[in-house]
DNA sequence: CGCGAACGAACGATCGTTCGTATGTTTGGA
DNA sequence: TCCAAACATACGAACGATCGTTCGTTCGCG
């Protein structure tokens, strides 16, 4: 039978590993082709094994899925948590809160891909849920903005409308920004952080 | 060719606006559910016909994809060549085109969802057409920030970053805002003109 | 009579998933 | 130390469902 080179195969490859890099090539998949255009067969074959085999480390396509969204989803709001509790200047906490968010955004694009536009394919209550966290995050942003103002740092406008705008304003710069290394990175926070402040408009000209 | 058709249609009977029906509700459907998690039962089924009957109307499932992207991408670019040739300041160019741009958004949210997130199912040789479009239409964005800095009204920057971005957030923009009247969409305009060129610090922080 | 538009039936392909089984590895009692 | 039972992981076959699409036909209207 094959088996024998069947057997060469399964012990070449470090089987410890196995589950996480069928999530990464699941994360390349549904960041490429979008989930519902990805087939088990298809990451299966990437992932170099038979598309039932899959079924020995995750139950079903979907917890793939879940645990792509929610790993990105847990990891935003752990970070907003832990921003919110400094003791800084609420335009301080913000510079840090843009440059914490792009770090993460780019420590793994695939998944932010997934994260931003696939959450949807979930099914409830994991769909109510993941709403839930992505609210709080929101929330987050919407709250240091209201802070600023009240605190007379930021112009008067709704609070939620600018968090959202910037959070899609970053998620969006991972499809048109180049890859950048930490020196980069930081740099790119001081961009949007300087844009989302001042603007484009020349020092010379006065707001309105 | 097509003019023939639709004058042919929109006059003799009543029928064969069936067609323009079933676009839309394509639309809808790819926009609420994605274009591969779309069947063609499903879309009949709302079409209130037999899944074969839609191909008395349309040949393939990717052309009502390929019309809908095409025509959102068609009215986008020619709105920018419309204002690229008006005579006016470049500041007040750029608020014309971010006017123009939410007029089209809010015209048909559906159709923008399509066009901004479904386009990437079309296969070749459209989807090489459509991304020249797309590239086409920063360009000009880009092209507004450039002459910006030239003339010392913008400050400077990457100006395709810059447009990329810009156009990144408004067409986030129809997700997170309710449906604005032509009053409300002139006012949103105003409120994206005014974050892009002053930012929302407060006028007593000056720039850095 | 002719033609656009609808239908039911059905095609081959592919979907996510289950099943029974084979094989390598780990483990625990004698 | 050795062997067998348990476990983890892989496989081929195949299930029922659904996919986009084609075909032959019918029906109603001009």
């Amino acid at each position: 039978m094959k088996s024998d080179l069947l057997a060469a195969t399964q012990s070449a490859a470090p089987t410890s590993s196995r589950r996480a890099l069928i999530a990464s090539f699941a994360t390349e998949l549904f960041h490429r082709k979008g989930y519902a255009a990805t087939s088990m067969r298809e990451l299966a074959s990437v992932s170099g094994i038979e598309a039932p085999s899959l079924y020995n480390h995750f139950s079903s396509k979907e917890t793939l899925l879940h645990e792509i969204c929610f790993g990105m989803a847990d990891a935003f709001v752990s970070t907003a948590q832990r921003i919110a509790a400094m003791d800084l200047p609420v335009e301080d906490r913000l510079a840090r809160a843009i440059e914490e968010h792009l770090r993460l955004l780019f420590s793994d694009r695939e998944a932010v891909g997934v994260f931003v536009n696939e959450w949807r394919h979930l099914s409830e209550p994991s769909l109510q849920a993941f709403k839930a966290l992505r609210s709080d995050y929101e929330q987050f942003f919407a709250g240091l903005f209201q802070e600023g103002m009240q605190k007379g740092v930021f112009r008067q406008g709704d609070p939620l409308w600018l968090g959202r705008q910037l959070l899609l304003l970053m998620n969006g710069s991972v499809h048109s920004t180049a890859r950048p290394d930490s020196e980069a990175l930081a740099d790119l926070g001081r961009r949007f952080y300087s844009l989302w402040m001042h603007g484009v408009a020349s020092p010379t000209n006065q707001p309105d």
